[in-house]
DNA sequence: TTGAAAGCGCTAACAG
DNA sequence: CTGTTAGCGCTTTCAA
């Protein structure tokens, strides 16, 4: 056990008999010092095996070499697969990632952006609640540099890495149309999100554009959970009006309908064809297997991450960030992935 | 933009006219303050939105109030639940915490490890590999905290939090047997690992206990993947010799076994029934929905986090951790979920 | 109840 | 090529 007190670039220095100035050098990798010297110091470095103590050097450069991560849940399908390409790409550039779920909170917000700032993490990546505009326009004021992250905040000037709902919602009513469908329904997500909004005008812009007719009580309100969407695929059941085809706004409420189908027997895709967004692993895994819009959610991480680092990079170098060093909001495609849920029969 | 420079306890305790100490003592909520002087001091630290300099103080009290989680991989449907109670337990006690995947890999588990103690964090809340074992001395040897989850490398001074494998395998199978099935095949977990080891021993544990004959043509070799369950169920299939019954040793593999049997037009739970391990998510997703044991995934981050901050509380009053401060393993309940994929018929 | 001063472990001019 | 010195922003004796 031994308490063995934490070996300091001091001790080094005694041991190499240098200062410690020129054991600061090697650990930098700086040019400026004899190979002879730098060869004994890397030795007493190994040898003792010494660790520097990053916090002390921080402090003086005035960098953690850590991010933020803030998201709603951790344990919602989508974030998984985010955080992991926001860790990989962070690790490629030695970066460590300290994560928060907020359960979309304002004040839980509020309070882990706090103590990341306070951590003096070189930057965020975030998925906010919408309602927190403030928050952003705070952390402008303090020039932390940011990234958007699935959402983006109307009128912040950070950056987004996301993809295009409405484009995306479109491309799957479309895929529908083209299939031979005319009665398509449509259920929605939360109607207080942006992409529950833009999902729903992807759709009534697919049906218009194909002139079909565009029939209200088609459109069914969800909030993107499973319960919802079970609960809509009653309703329609109850109104004795089934549709040829859904779209649901995301793939765990297209479960649900995959339930409710199940109880009241009608047969996908034979009675009733539908599609899902996002891809969420599950979305393979359940019988018959869902067809939907695949998010790149490995790559979204990605991209925020080196979007977020080249940001930090930019601040490094200038000493700060004015509006012009933003980068433009990156929109990733989404792919539609042909599954059992809409083979044709 | 502005660059506006980071304010310091010192600009505080200027617009005060204090000394820093007294700032630091309003902060640090002493008691050795003027309630008048405190008040001032209060105020113009929120007029100015001062934050403290978390790595400054951090450096002096040498602790960070940060704790790192190793795990294999955030995407395993297994973890992310896990990292939800490590991160909420934190949070409780105003820790933050830095993650990180590793993919089972050996250089990244050192790696990261190596990265989170440069950085300086308290403790460390880790998953290794079973070949890991030197990390773990080394750790010890650097005085470390420590708390391991979900698998214990063995001869490690270190405590875990994890459920017994063994017994758990045994209650499944038992449950099995009580149900009235006699024939009960198993699809044994990765065999290099702990846990798929003492799944299998549970199995025929309960086997021999309930004087069932132990075939070991009954024993498929699996890996904990889905396609390895497939293909164990396709092997049943060929052999022409389907069991009654088959214990999964996770729920991944059981989902194969599904999957296989849709094809093969064996009906669960009518012609075969089937029960799998750890309640992960997409288990009561699927149709028919799966029995299994369920793991608690949250509650063991909970305690886990619980158990290091514990551990790290002590080492801070002693100034060192001793074997006789490290607490007992903390093994969990698991607990059977009923559903459809056993139900009667 | 307050403040001066030393120091946490490191980097970065500056001088030699 | 190397060392001296002055901080980074905070806490913590010690004295007043």
């Amino acid at each position: 056990m031994a308490a063995g007190e934490n070996i300091t670039i001091k001790d080094i220095a005694e041991r190499c008999g240098v200062s410690v100035t020129t054991v600061s050098r090697v650990l930098n990798e700086k040019p400026d010092v004899n190979d002879e010297t730098r060869a004994r110091v890397l030795k007493v470095i190994e040898d003792s095996n010494y660790r520097p103590n990053g916090m002390a050097r921080s402090l003086v450069i005035n960098q953690t070499y850590s991010v933020g991560l803030i998201i709603p849940d951790i344990n919602n399908p989508y974030f998984p697969e985010v955080a992991r390409g926001v860790e990989d790409q962070a690790q490629d550039s030695s970066y460590s990632v300290i994560f928060s779920s907020t359960d979309n909170k304002l004040e839980q917000e509020q309070e882990v952006i706090d103590l990341m700032l306070q951590k003096r993490v070189d930057g965020l990546i975030v998925s906010l609640s919408l309602a927190n505009r403030d928050i952003l326009k705070r952390l402008e004021s303090r020039n932390i540099p940011v990234v958007q992250l699935d959402r983006k905040i109307p009128d912040s000037i950070y950056p987004a890495v996301m993809i295009d709902n409405q484009q995306s919602a479109y491309k799957a009513v479309q895929f529908l149309i083209d299939e031979g469908y005319k009665e398509i329904a449509h259920i929605t997500g939360d109607l207080q999100t942006v992409p529950g909004q833009d999902r729903e005008d992807g759709y009534r812009k697919a049906i218009l554009d194909n002139d079909l007719r565009l029939a209200e009580d088609m459109i069914f309100e969800g909030n993107f959970s499973k319960r919802s969407g079970y609960e809509a695929m009653e309703q329609m059941i109850a109104s004795g009006n089934l549709p040829e085809a859904i779209f649901a706004a995301n793939d765990m409420m297209a479960l649900g309908v995959l339930e409710a189908c199940r109880h009241a027997e009608i047969r996908i895709p034979e009675d009733l064809v539908l599609i899902g967004h996002d891809n969420i692993s599950i979305s393979n895994l359940v019988y018959p297997a869902l067809t939907t819009m695949a998010q790149p959610k490995y790559k979204l991480g990605r991209q925020a991450s080196k979007m977020l680092i080249d940001l930090i990079n930019i601040k490094q170098k200038k000493g700060s960030l004015d509006k012009e060093d933003f980068f433009a909001d990156q929109i990733l495609e989404t792919k539609l992935v042909r599954r059992g849920s809409t083979a044709r029969v």
